[in-house]
RNA sequence: CGGGGUAUGGCCCAGUCCGGUCAAGGCGCCUGCUUUGGGAGCAGGAGAUCGUAAGUUCGAAUCUUACUACCCCGACCA
């Protein structure tokens, strides 16, 4: 057991901010809910933007950068969204300080008060849309396909380091096309890369469906999303892709002459993925020695910890470990050589291990006698010595595999925890225990609402390929076509 | 935002009820030596106006009030 990490079996909420503070991922600011994304943690998210800048790029999406600060009045131009996000939103009003006279203090300067006050946003669309509208006169400026990434504030009641803070980063996509169809298109291939993303990248298995209405962004006509399992049963948002329809065309007064010379509202999308993903990447891989990192996110994907007395055999190991590392760099691989002599090996075993490095290699005089190394995998904790000789293709080949492993260990414990019920009192019993549950419902937010009450399940999704499927709402009993994800949610 | 809790060197914390050599201990940090195949040992050393601000008092980490932050549980949410 790592020293300092609470089992998450005691208390998985423990066991979570343990692991982000001694990983060295975040830590608390001095402002309430905002957290300083330390650089293990920012380099984590730097893969994660990367890879996801390469898709939205390959998807025919550009980059643009909109401002922080959003005119009050643009937000209440589309009713349901200003609805959404006001109880939540930083205000700016006043753009000066001064020395209070009295006291030396520094306070606000009352003359200073902005004409408009500004809102600090909490998502983009109204600033973005206010811009389109000069942008978009006809058919042949469509689709206008852009993404940003920016910082934004909601401010929430209760934070937790990279799930709910009060600012967090995230990258938003705001896309306008010429019909419905198109649109709805845009938002699917979106759900689709994040999806994509989610898998290939995090090995994190997820569920992608539709909101039901409660759990729709405010201002869509559709929201698509990817639900992921956490291991505490509980499932978690981590992504969502926006069918806006023309609600904010009409509130910006977006058209477009057509083909046919007509006038024509634009139809819209939006799209994110935040910082939260690491909160999401951290509960579906680690365990109680701390953070399991999937190697193609890792920020070191090899870490080599020599094992000597004296300076004549950490020469004789440097030597050896220069190698491996420059055939290994060769190969894409990403690895550092720990050779502070500072720090015994045996803390830098668990050091790293807290961190999450998916490979360890150690090297020691034994090794260099027999031309071995041993190799450490952190998935599995599982130690063996191999020959030294060909030893960069066996690592990028187990990276793989530890991508894989935690995939499919991931895959299997969301499996064990799905269920397929149709007995409420068998509905409650589930929920209580955690996991996702398939059951029939009568597709009203009244009785949405209701389960939330009595078990504080939501309606996670209506999965995009359901199958048709005659039943009765596990609730009210009325009929159902199809069955919806329930779980407790972050 | 409601309920509960916490705040003392970088970290964990004793001391607070009952005000007066009380700022203790452990980890970490620095120096030296010995060590190095799973979180090393010994010796020496540095580091705290006790969350912030007022107040009570001859005297406050300790009592009072306000504020701030964090944690847990709810409601809200990516």
């Amino acid at each position: 057991m790592a020293k300092g990490i609470t089992p998450k079996e005691e208390n998985y909420s423990q066991w979570y901010n343990d692991i982000v503070l001694k990983a060295d991922l975040a830590e608390n600011s001095a402002v309430r809910g905002s957290m300083v994304i330390k650089p293990y943690g920012y380099a984590i998210w730097e893969k994660m933007q990367s890879v996801l800048d390469g898709m939205f790029k390959e998807t025919g999406h550009e980059n643009a950068y909109f401002p922080l600060f959003i005119p009050k009045s643009f937000f209440s131009k589309e009713a349901s969204h200003v609805e959404g996000f006001a109880k939540e939103c930083a205000v700016v009003t006043h753009y000066r300080l001064k020395k209070d006279e009295k006291t030396g203090k520094i306070v606000v300067d009352e003359e200073a008060k902005l004409e408009e006050e500004l809102i600090v946003r909490p998502t983009s669309e109204t600033i973005i849309w206010d811009a389109y509208k000069n942008w978009i006169q006809s058919y042949r400026d469509l689709p206008l396909l852009i993404n940003q990434w920016a910082n934004v504030v909601r401010w929430e009641m209760r934070t937790r380091l990279f799930l709910r803070t009060a600012e967090f980063l995230w990258q938003e996509g705001h896309t306008a096309h010429e019909t419905k169809a198109e649109a709805i298109k845009e938002a699917e291939l979106i759900l689709g890369v994040y999806a994509d993303f989610a898998e290939k990248w995090m090995s994190m298995p997820v569920l992608q469906g539709v909101k039901s209405t409660n759990e729709r962004f405010a201002g869509a006509i559709e929201t698509y999303c990817i639900e992921a399992l956490m291991q505490d049963g509980k499932a978690l948002q981590a992504g969502t892709s926006h069918f806006l329809g023309q609600n904010f065309a009409k509130a910006f007064d977006v058209q477009f002459l057509s083909r046919e010379n007509q006038l024509e509202y634009v139809w819209a999308t939006s799209w994110g993925v935040s910082t939260r993903l690491i909160g999401a990447l951290i509960m579906s891989h680690s365990d109680n020695n701390g953070l399991v990192l999937p190697p193609k996110l890792a920020p070191i994907q090899v870490v080599i910890v020599p094992i000597y007395r004296s300076e004549e055999q950490l020469a004789a190991i440097s030597e050896k470990v220069e190698g491996i590392v420059k055939e290994l760099k060769a190969k894409g691989v990403s690895v550092k050589f720990d050779n502070r002599d500072t720090r015994k090996p045996g803390f830098k075993f668990s050091e790293w291990e807290l961190k999450g490095v998916p490979v360890r290699l150690a090297i020691g005089p034994r090794d260099l006698e027999n031309g071995t190394v041993e190799v450490a995998r952190r998935d599995t904790m599982e130690k063996e010595n191999l020959q030294i000789a060909d030893i960069s293709e066996k690592i990028v080949h187990l990276l793989e595999k530890i991508q894989d492993n935690i995939y499919r260990k991931a895959s299997t414990f969301r499996d064990d925890n799905t269920f397929y019920v149709d007995s409420w009192e068998v509905f409650k019993q589930k929920i209580k225990e955690g996991g996702f549950v398939y059951a029939h419902w009568d597709g009203t937010s009244e009785t949405e609402l209701k389960i939330k009450d009595e078990t504080k399940a939501t309606v996670r999704l209506i999965p995009i390929d359901g199958k048709k499927e005659e039943g009765k709402c596990i609730y009210s009993g009325n009929p159902s076509y199809r069955r919806v994800v329930f779980a407790k949610a972050y």
